[in-house]
DNA sequence: ACAATATGCAACCATTTGGTTGCATGTCAA
DNA sequence: TTGACATGCAACCAAATGGTTGCATATTGT
């Protein structure tokens, strides 16, 4: 789950992602148009995102396809975020309480 | 945006996030005990946290309360990962049809 | 006043990260 | 077959990251 958390830090993998997300299946080439970076720097990228199993890859001929995995960001959603969505209100409640509390603790 | 994501790419700054989920408003010190890390270390990472609005500090005296603050998390969740969630079974299904296809090519 | 406690700040270090350039390899099309 | 195209691999580099140690500062309790 590493993997992904850190594959999600970086900008470009994100919108490497957000590229796939609106048209899945595109070559290396595809994803550099535009991507103001080397092809190289491209594709580093996208082996972070394989290898935390954010893009599934298929090779036709010389061109290699990627494919968005949606599976891992579903997890870190129900898994983790879902954790912190579930104290929420109880957290926002306690900040409120010690952000009130001491500023006018003289009384 | 960016400093939330990058702040959840490291292990102890989630598991900080994770002790404050269940006891809210702890100490440096506290947050220190059994987390195998110099205080300075941890000192960093909250340091990090808060840049991201991810944990919001009170001073009591010498004491520095830390509370977490969930409403990054949730505007994460609602806006990029709700992105992600919306496609997720079109992509499923573009990465099934496209795994399907190609070894089976010989037909 | 003073010692103990809780924290901050700065310098330093090793490793990782994001990027580059150069060259090699494999595939398609004429 | 041969040239163009799509990609991979490796070396290298600067900057960021995660961690340390040492010293300074502020607050508390006796």
């Amino acid at each position: 789950m590493d993997d992904v958390f850190k594959a999600l830090a970086d900008p470009s993998r994100r919108e490497l992602l957000d590229r796939l997300r609106i048209e899945n299946g595109q070559t290396l080439g595809d994803l550099c148009r535009r991507l103001d970076m080397t092809r190289q720097a491209v594709s580093k990228h996208l082996a972070v995102l394989e290898a935390a199993n954010l893009v599934a890859v298929v090779w036709q001929g010389r061109e290699k396809l990627h494919y968005l995995n949606p599976v891992p960001i579903h997890e870190i959603a129900e898994r983790w975020i879902g954790k912190f969505e579930r104290s929420r209100l109880d957290a926002l409640a306690d900040l409120k309480r010690a952000l009130e509390a001491k500023p006018g603790d003289d009384e």
